[in-house]
DNA sequence: GAAACTCGATACCGACCGGTATTGAATACC
DNA sequence: GGTATTCAATACCGGTCGGTATCGAGTTTC
């Protein structure tokens, strides 16, 4: 695809009144359009006329865009997981002591397992459309190996600055974190209930016994007074 | 659906040579077909044609034993789902002291998510179809909250006969142990590598301290030989 | 042994979906 | 201001799938 250096040396010089919408905001208003209905109803499940109605156009505009269903969802995945890592990464990043780091992790994922259900749903179809298509499956893993790398990172910085040390190597700990926070997403999916606000955080501070000391050292309970 | 009592009251008196397998085999031989075809192509880009053809039929033999697509799910996936919560309790019940439970316990895990991914990733789509049929996740719900009651009952053994204490109560401790199974049977399935065969079992001793310290009075390596 | 019944194969229908060719309008360029 | 180009709307095609009607072979019953 040839890109358009509109940005860099083309200003646009958006004519006051406007009647077509840029590329870049059809582009994304399909992208937006593709989480909510791939989200609702599933990947495989939805139309490209479904999506492009909920952006308010045509299967035309859909395919004017992208170059086929395929792209559109790996566009999407793309888009999204990026701004997703960032955000949790942002929280751990901006806090100070370790008792805010734990609840930072903690408040992201459970919230994240909340809020966004559908996104859930709509990565674990995704693992299995990257199942069937090796080239797909090959990128998902490395995308996979840099997220945990990212966390990694994090754990990393965790134990130099705060000097917290994990029971496991922290390579297996960033597997931990995302194993938890999909299969606890995917169990309260199904039973909301079943699995408490704080269940996370709690096992969070069982797997870091050196920020259950410093948090107990601050007068704190982390486990609630669940014995 | 009127059941036919051929069990109690009216023995079959199979003639010998039967040229037309039995009705039960039939039905047995698509269920057989289905696990296998949905679990490679998955639930949805699967035709019911490719499943009778992989059972040796054709579509008409399906909807003679299955009033729709999603009655052969139905049926597929709680048959199947059975058996496998039983076969897992089995190992739990069948050791005697705690070192054993531990090993049996991560042991059918792992295995399960190594060689049973293909089941994974059927549930997965299982869980995104309950999502969109409220009538399917209620089945779903109290299905899980039954397994979920098994898992509670073994532990609550666990604690009885050998005093083992868990950091959390055993009713989220059972939430935790599917979260993680299947959480990690995921990220195994996109990336084998980053999942270490025995992370499990580490896990489980770190969340099981009672077990750990009976481990080492036997003078064990609880993380010695998940195979 | 023949009628009544069961069950699966075959053929087919209606609907839907991904993708394409074309067309007309909005925008950019000169 | 006129022309070239971009972009999305429309119409349409090929193909597939779930589901149904029907028919014939196999089985049970009397």
């Amino acid at each position: 695809m040839p890109d358009s250096p509109t940005a860099v040396a083309n200003p646009p010089k958006t004519p006051a009144s406007r009647v077509r919408p840029t590329r870049r905001e059809t582009r994304q208003s399909v992208l937006d359009a593709a989480l909510e209905v791939f989200g609702e109803h599933g990947i495989a499940a939805s139309s490209l006329t479904d999506v492009a109605a909920a952006a308010g156009l045509t299967k035309g505009a859909v395919y004017s865009s992208f170059a086929s269903k395929d792209d559109l969802v790996l566009a999407l995945m793309e888009d999204h997981a990026m701004q997703r890592i960032t955000a949790s990464l942002a929280g751990v990043a901006a806090a100070v002591d370790p008792h805010e780091i734990v609840n930072n992790v903690a408040a992201v994922l459970v919230r994240e397992m909340r809020t966004d259900a559908a996104w859930h749903r709509l990565l674990a179809e995704y693992f299995a459309m990257a199942h069937r298509d090796p080239r797909l499956k090959e990128a998902l893993r490395e995308r996979r190996a840099e997220a945990r790398a990212a966390v990694v990172r994090a754990l990393d910085t965790l134990t130099e600055v705060h000097g917290i040390e994990f029971p496991l190597p922290i390579e297996e700990m960033a597997v931990l974190l995302f194993a938890l926070s999909n299969g606890l997403a995917v169990e309260s999916g199904i039973d909301p209930d079943a699995v408490p606000d704080d269940l996370l955080g709690k096992v969070l501070t069982l797997l870091a016994p050196e920020a259950i000391t410093l948090l107990n050292q601050a007068g704190q309970d982390p486990t609630g007074g669940a014995a």
